[in-house]
DNA sequence: TTTTGTGAATTGCTTCACAGCA
DNA sequence: TGCTGTGAAGCAATTCACAAAA
């Protein structure tokens, strides 16, 4: 099937943005998409687009182009997420109660089905997004990621408290972490972690400001 | 002072992690850091500190290592973030609100000065955060920017609409986009655009979670 | 000794260009 | 003709390794 040893890691990247572009021309009753229209939609080269297809299987049709509800089943499964994931979230703050209300994680294959916070004003509240779920206490959390089979989890609490935090979602078992924190995790390497950092993004975009004006 | 011809983009990512971890040093008192300590805290590794650190100029003292207070205020000064740029906001949905009342932004010289959305019910409402801002409809985008001479925005609304608002922002000066809905936007090269889809990042994970396990 | 700054070597990623298929 | 898949070429980023400085 396909050549699964080394992938570029921006290929695995780029991947979820073409399965977001063709969800958009499935819904749009596109049938088929060459990669020069995806690319042309996605501001990527077309020879990219083949080539990180390419590094999964083959997919396309000569003369035609690939074929959209093919593609996107194909390429879920190559994400994982052609089954639907369970997903913990720790820290009910502003962010992570954003987070929870955030409607359409469920169309893209995860679901938070549990919510920490030691916050003993928190503990026991129901919050109310795609489903209820109870705001828990972190000490039950090993019991939840075993009974649930959570592998998942997002870290949505303040910078000092992430790294304790995190050692204790590892320790209970979780294997992939989605950081919101301001911090640099250290976990062991059979743990995945992909950090957002609002003011790293903020100064990104400063710095670019730079180039062009005073 | 600096060769500032072709610095890699990464590298400028980077930068922002470095002035995090200096930031997290100066209040720990230390005066000094080596790039092989600072590699350390962040998982990169010394050569490439030193690399990127240079693309910009000469900091370090051989045998010594980097002066963490004046480090941090020649990496705020090539960042942009040694005078607080003002920022605006468009949707003051969860996420958006979530974003308003985070506290850290002013730390790191961005200040969220002012706020749209065209709900109806929401025009008017006074948002408390670091300080109190009172969302705005769209229609007054351009005099909020021009007067506050606003050149950074995020945009947290929903993905049908986030072409169109990100046309307005555009149309009314502003130069760099923070986007967090989860479409590619279009706009021209004279404007800067980071993206968050927080799907793309579980979909990473979720990856990476499959190439070691079923 | 310790540590920087940097050319050289290396690795990794992207683009090119074209054979092959529909 | 239109389009994919892919080796080869080109470009970009990282690591190596060491001279120079404190």
């Amino acid at each position: 099937m396909a050549k699964t040893d080394h992938v570029p890691l921006p290929a695995v990247r780029r991947l979820s943005l073409y399965l977001r572009q063709l969800e958009v021309l499935h819904a749009g009753d596109h049938q088929t998409v060459s990669s020069k229209q995806l690319g042309a939609a996605l501001g990527i080269s077309d020879a990219q687009i083949r080539k990180d297809l390419a590094y999964f299987g083959q997919f396309g049709h000569p003369g035609i182009g690939y074929r959209v509800p093919e593609l996107i089943l194909r390429v879920r499964r190559i994400l994982g997420t052609d089954k639907t994931s369970n997903v913990l979230l720790v820290g009910a703050g502003n962010l992570g109660r954003a987070l929870f209300s955030f409607r359409g994680f469920s169309k893209k294959g995860f679901e938070i089905v549990a919510i920490f916070d030691n916050n003993p004003e928190k503990v026991g509240r129901v919050l109310d997004g795609p489903t209820k779920v109870t705001i828990q206490p972190t000490a039950e959390m090993d019991a939840t990621v075993r009974d649930h089979a959570i592998r998942l989890g997002i870290l949505a609490v303040p910078g000092p408290v992430a790294q304790a935090v995190a050692d204790e979602m590892v320790s209970a078992g979780i294997r992939a972490l989605l950081n919101f924190a301001p911090v640099t995790l250290q976990v062991g390497k059979e743990v995945a972690v992909s950090s957002v950092d609002l003011a790293v993004h903020l100064e990104q975009l400063s710095f670019q400001l730079g180039c062009v004006s005073g």
